[in-house]
DNA sequence: AATGAATGAGGCTTCATTCAT
DNA sequence: GATGAATGAAGCCTCATTCAT
């Protein structure tokens, strides 16, 4: 929520979603630490009282933030990799276009789990740790098994796996979405790109 | 510097780098608001009040640390180049040799400029802002004259441009100084997907 | 409520007692204002607003958990006095029973009313004085009777009243219910004690 | 610190000192949890922020004020002890001396150690217990001595013990400073009800 | 060149209470 | 007879900064 901007009129009993998308919103503007309970509560149209009606702290909601992200593009991709089949390169095109589609669409929010990650308690950390990895391995069983049946050349397939993900999650930083630039578009082009880092044949 | 490491004994006069460095780990670690600037003069070795003698505040710290980390890096990148000549390909090679070098030596800070890049006030901002797009434009004419001249195929430039830097800028997220890994082989394989990236023939 | 207003007829259900048996545990452990009302209404197993609709708030509980143990301590020593005839030592022996037990039944609760007394607001203290100070009254009638009749021989009754009093009081600080002592050796013991001070004949 | 009243001028360096003292008469008037660091701030005539360049906190502060209290009884027992000689009766009126004058000149302080001690977090508990239970020490040994050497003949000596110091702590919660009753004349009382409740010959 | 003392603003959180149902 | 939702005030503490030496 920008400053300057009216805060939306929550209706009863619904703060605690007021909440949840106020909280996403400032971390990924001003970082967690940047970001203060009351720019949260202000930023839902409700008082620093609702804000721990519904949750128990800024902790928690950063949390709760990170976890509903990483969800969202886990299931993004799970369900691209199910539409594809079985060819490596069509599993990649789907992965790529999960990524994509996820960065463009939630390009604010989508680095929050990345950049907030370290501010993340212990607690919160061990549990949210196994949907991260969860995330990660689908890109690498992909890779890995790529390379393994001979459809991707590349020497390296943990650095080309890295190259491609951190291609793909860079668009968030310079992509605008009235630029002229199409979804569909930054798709094809960066699975493109993928398939060159990973020398597909 | 982790809690519980004994503070370096600064010499007499040796403040403002002692700060410096300080300022530079913390921000690293922990982030720019989630910095005290009392952590960076434990940090140090030092008093608060030294902290102001020799600097302004904390936004003054966070300039000269980004300042110099970018200027770092552009003079990294300006010598590759000399070095490398006139070929499209050997150019690439050196951006992404001194690139892929300063991400590994400066593995913690080298993100600072990045990621706290917002946390800038913008008297600062405005005035590094040319020190970057200077860096910028070495990778954009780079690519646009490897392009030209035939010598790189991608079709798009500016995203090939951006994966090959998104590509080797994510190498400080996972490298292991001891894992067994060296710099010139780390070089060698991002040099590679490089090439594979903007299509050198 | 306007002046005068007759205070609402509380119907009797299961509610209001359960309030006020966990404000006295909650008072009692962690005094006045280290007991916030949701440790009350979580203690009885109620909401908060049920707490609401039995009591008119905080204060209101502590009125009404002192008055209540103040009540039944008048009522033991009422009652006490009454059975022990007109002896001055028998009347001694009685208070000082009364007292015993009331401080060991009610180990725990007995001292709000005591330590609590300053967080009183003046309406219910004033309210309450006048019971307190009646008890205080039955042991300073029986004193000064047992010393006008020469039964008690100490030359200062108000110094042993108060005496007799602490020392009955400070019971409740040290005595454990399963330590093999019997009340009624303990009754024994400060009934002599009590004699002593008061140097009975 | 009464409401309304001026705070003192506090002297440059000399903010410990009037936050420890501020600390105790507020934590004495108001108790603990009764009492806000700003009204210890006030009450010391410093800002809240330096309450904490001297304390590490409101806990710290309970902590500090208790040990205070808790080394100045001690070692007011322990003065009047050795001047006191080997006699029981002697010693016994050395006790009594020690704690009047101590519940006397500490009126609304000396209580803080007994009705705070349960807000002491378990570390400061664990270091002050054992003060604690040195000062007790000296008046289970010397009753027991006593006994021993058949000068009191009570049956119950940690009972009479017990009866003694309550009796005399009982002091500091009715005793007026300019009540017409001067502080020897308390003393010669106290030590007589003493005297009589070990049933010293 | 450096320091300890002090500050006002703001941090996160909990408080007792009221509202609408 | 009872509830979940919401609030404004206040709680303790840390912040970046300045002052006097």
């Amino acid at each position: 929520m920008s400053p300057g901007t009216a805060p939306p009129v929550v209706p009863r009993g619904g703060g605690r979603e007021a909440i949840t998308r106020a909280a996403r919103e400032s971390f990924a503007e001003r970082g967690y630490h940047g970001t203060s309970i009351r720019d949260i509560a202000r930023g839902a149209g409700l008082s620093l009282s609702a804000l721990y009606h519904w949750h128990a702290g800024k902790q928690d909601l950063l949390a709760a933030v990170i976890e509903e992200s990483t969800a969202e593009y886990f299931g993004r991709c799970d369900e691209a990799l199910r539409e594809a089949g079985d060819d490596p390169a069509a599993r990649l095109g789907a992965l790529v276009r999960a990524t994509v589609e996820y960065r463009v669409s939630r390009q604010v929010e989508s680095t929050i789990a990345a950049s907030e990650w370290r501010n993340l308690e212990p607690a919160h950390r061990e549990r949210l740790a196994e949907m991260r990895s969860a995330a990660s391995r689908l890109w690498a069983d992909l890779v890995d098994d790529g390379v393994a049946r001979g459809v991707f050349r590349c020497e390296h397939p943990d650095d080309a796996r890295r190259a491609v993900i951190a291609s793909c999650n860079a668009i968030a930083q310079w992509f605008e979405p009235d630029g002229g630039l199409g979804v569909p578009e930054l798709v094809e082009r960066y699975t493109a790109i993928a398939r060159r880092i990973v020398d597909c044949r």
